[in-house]
DNA sequence: CTGTTAGCGCATTCAT
DNA sequence: ATGAATGCGCTAACAG
């Protein structure tokens, strides 16, 4: 029995399969000039041996390390994760590898992440911000394909894939008059928050469309359930008859769900109410379940993948925003009988 | 102006130095065979002409790849980040840097991500549960320093960092004591979840030591808020005279706090209300703030960091479960005036 | 088609 | 104290 770290490499394969190095490395990368039955031999041998590259002599000739940096200035990880998980996906597993650094939101640090990370010669960088913000370029002379998910840059040469919002706004009330609802008010969070813009435009236009407008102008504080609660409750004392709320975000949602119940407003009957992000610990413990605007960040994560890819290759990834489209959940919010209660 | 992606090698440092590579290496790697003189001039030019050593070149004789690999199952990121923040910050930034992969909670996909880490020659690898339930072992032939944590390996001879749940729930207990309150119960969760057992037994044995016991059976099913409203209902329904309830995670306790305002119960003046996780969106969106149980997994996070350190420089990193301490996090729902509604 | 030769960038003998 | 030489494991010319 070998010593357990043993690590076989390419001559011992080679040996084994009575050819050279070279001819083994061939076989082994697809090389044509190899005959088929030495590289049918060569693997399998290299199979049967498990086998496995050292990526540290690989990449120090072909100048490729096989990883990618994720670079994040999300501490909670509630968009960082799902856009991790897509990225993943792409990345053939074993194949790519990546490396997470947190920046915490603090420009130097990521600067030094950055330099870290382009040290370490990552194929590709995938920024993620914790907003929908636009954010700074990184640098203008990185070496290797960078994409911006979530947080686009502000420099229009960069690749940026952000979420849809105007669309998410709009089809969150195109819902709500679906549900039969035209008394509609709209409650969201911090006005510094480009997203709160977005998605109020495209709920406005969603009404133009139908020959309506808001009840009440929509108001703006922090992305909170503390401001849902109190704005909920301005809002019912003024207007009564309001029939429907969109809300910025599942957390503020929640906090129109408490309040509306204590005023006595049926939900979804009385009153339908929608919120935005498909927080699962949000949507799915509320009562009655919340429905949400889906971002689909592992969506996001696996087309910046694809991009990276293509950059690797050579290709222009491409420049720009490009919004990507959000998707409607629906649950017991705003319509009856569905997810009556949470999962509970 | 050189070409942007003239990376800079020790060759070039050397030459600029007047040195050969081999003087310029040592002096850059603290050998002491240099003369202080050269030590100086070399690390001068080398910061000025900013150079960094390429960890492939320099991992391929080292055999170190100055990374680590964080294999996790927690989807959700939300016990994961705390801990990768934590082991980030014990791994001096830019000197080591982690892979992270997720392996979704699926074994087979596990054991492919641990030979892509392997074969990444990771010099160490931190093993992340998505629950404190031990997990098996995941080999035994693995040549770098693991550590678990979170759930600890059911092998006592690897070594596991995990919460401690026992003293979870005495502190919690202690503290509802502290409060003045003498008639106790417990909502927990999940029965098959260790840390529902040991967070009971905790609290048991803190209630014991003041010569009391539960007003009820503790009752277990589920995690959810859901849970924590009916089982709240059924425990006020049956013992009105309840003036603490310990719930087994915050998103229980959340559901407590729902059904005792709708109860008529004013927490934390006639009912005191624990929760246990200080899921930050959970426990700062409740009313009042949630007093709860935190992890401190950050801890961790720094102290699994420090073993592989210790493991890499050839020290016996030890085995064996490490129960590290938990500590109480007090908001408004057990101490009148203490953040009484949020943050908002 | 296959093997020989030459590096990739660095650490490490072993001379000097 | 310093430098020339050697090799880590692999890929990429080139020569047979």
């Amino acid at each position: 029995m070998a010593p357990v770290d043993a690590v076989v490499t390419l001559s011992d394969v080679a040996r084994e399969a009575g050819v050279s190095i070279a001819t083994a490395s061939k076989a082994l990368n697809g090389k044509d000039d190899v005959a088929a039955e030495t590289r049918r031999r060569v693997l399998a041998i290299a199979e049967a041996m498990s086998f496995r590259a050292n990526p540290m002599a690989k990449g120090l000739n072909t100048r490729l390390s096989g990883t990618v940096g994720l670079l994040t200035g999300d501490l909670e990880g509630r968009f960082m994760i799902p856009i991790l998980t897509g990225a993943e996906n792409a990345f053939v597993n074993g194949r790519v590898d990546v490396f997470l650094c947190d920046a915490r939101g603090d420009a130097i640090r990521e600067q030094h992440q950055l330099r870290a990370l382009l040290n370490r010669r990552v194929d590709g960088i995938i920024v993620v911000g914790a907003s929908t913000n636009p954010r700074s370029s990184l640098a203008h002379d990185i070496p290797v394909p960078v994409v911006y998910v979530n947080a686009p840059s502000e420099n229009p040469d960069d690749l940026s894939l952000a979420p849809d919002e105007f669309m998410g706004g709009r089809i969150a009330v195109e819902h709500l008059l679906a549900c039969g609802r035209t008394r509609i008010a709209h409650i969201s969070g911090d006005p510094a928050y480009t997203a709160a813009h977005g998605r109020a435009a495209g709920a406005r236009a969603a009404l133009r469309d139908a020959g309506l407008d808001f009840v009440a102008d929509p108001v703006f504080s922090e992305w909170s359930e503390q401001w849902g609660r109190s704005a909920t409750a301005m809002l019912l004392g003024r207007h009564p008859d309001v029939d429907g709320i969109f809300a910025g975000s599942d957390q503020i949602a929640r906090g129109v769900l408490d309040t509306a119940r204590e005023l006595g407003r049926e939900v979804p009957d009385d009153l339908s109410v929608i919120g935005y992000d498909n927080w699962e610990v949000i949507a799915t413990g509320s009562r009655p379940g919340l429905t949400t605007v889906d971002a689909q960040l592992q969506d996001l994560g696996r087309l910046a993948a694809q991009r990276i890819f293509e950059g690797i290759d050579g290709a222009d990834i491409g420049a720009g925003v490009r919004q990507q489209p959000v998707r409607l959940v629906v649950r017991g919010s705003t319509v009856p009988g569905r997810a009556p209660a949470g999962r509970g």
